[in-house]
DNA sequence: TCTATTTGACCCCC
DNA sequence: GGGGGTCAAATAGA
């Protein structure tokens, strides 16, 4: 009887371990999709390749920004130039591109400061690409990332670094990068620089973590039945088209961060990003 | 010594 | 005139 209970609580918490491995999963490979296929599903919002897409203005502009005495761009048309925004729990989100840091203000609306970054190769290959960061969130910390210009140097470090080699250590786990059970975002951090990860509140850390550990060491994978199962359950598809996460009666989506998840949602609901089939 | 970051100042646009 | 974007000298780190 003992043991009946044990193993239905190890099947819900298995379940939600194997959904939570599954979700980041799903991130991971429409965005490893995304890398290595920028334009592939033809659809302009993805996180890099549509800078060339949506400020079709700044294409025809030259790439390196031509100051002669000016220090500030002729056209300040920030809402016309602005490509692309990413909002991220993790300040150092690796989005594949290296950036150099030239500036950093205070910001009167923002009590946080608003870095400037441009792409390293701005001068090696006259690459235009400029960001912004800037913290929007104190809890949980959201960092806004704002691109300008687009990128002809041509150089994501996502296709040739960092993913392959993190995501050869978890095979098992098929094209999923990585997911990371941290617990704060330095340690976050610190593990995902090269790679990507999918963070998840540590709400109930070692428990969560005990979860994953189990199934690791008990060589869980995506092939196994009860991934499937879940991938079944999870698959069928909302009018939209887009993922809807586990119902959970009460409690349950609590193992999940809520306001990460509910903003993640939101956020990648935009990008059709929802979606388990294994394309 | 080289490279990246910080920071105060400059300058343009609204 | 103020806010925000960029420059460039100073500084820090490898």
């Amino acid at each position: 009887m003992a043991k009946t209970s044990t193993l239905n609580s190890m099947n819900t918490s298995h379940e939600k371990a194997v959904q939570a491995i599954l979700y980041g999963q799903s991130c991971a490979k429409r965005l490893k999709l995304q890398l290595d296929h920028p334009m592939a599903d033809g659809r302009s919002d993805n996180f890099f390749s549509d800078l060339s897409s949506r400020d079709s203005s700044s294409s025809s502009s030259p790439p390196l920004p031509q100051r002669s005495h000016s220090k500030k761009r002729k056209n300040n048309n920030t809402n016309s130039s602005e490509n692309w925004r990413h909002d991220s729990p993790d300040p150092n989100y690796y989005d594949g591109f290296l950036w150099r840091k030239y500036g950093q203000k205070t910001i009167k609306q923002s009590k946080h400061q608003r870095s400037y970054y441009r792409c390293s190769y701005n001068i090696d290959h006259a690459c235009g690409a400029r960001k912004h960061e800037q913290k929007i969130k104190d809890n949980p910390p959201v960092y806004r990332t704002t691109y300008f210009g687009h990128h002809t140097c041509n150089i994501n470090h996502n296709q040739d670094a960092g993913l392959t080699t993190v995501g050869d250590s978890v095979n098992d786990l098929e094209n999923s990068r990585m997911i990371w059970f941290g617990e704060d975002l330095d340690q976050e951090k610190e593990s995902h620089t090269s790679g990507l990860s999918v963070s998840v509140k540590h709400e109930e850390g070692s428990i969560k973590e005990e979860t994953v550990d189990q199934y690791r060491h008990r060589g869980i994978t995506s092939h196994d039945k009860d991934c499937q199962n879940v991938i079944k359950e999870n698959h069928q598809p909302s009018p939209s088209g887009s993922y809807t996460p586990p119902s959970s009666s009460g409690s349950e989506i609590d193992m999940f961060d809520s306001d990460l998840l509910v903003e993640d949602l939101d956020l990648w609901d935009r990008y059709d990003m929802y979606d388990f089939g294994l394309r």
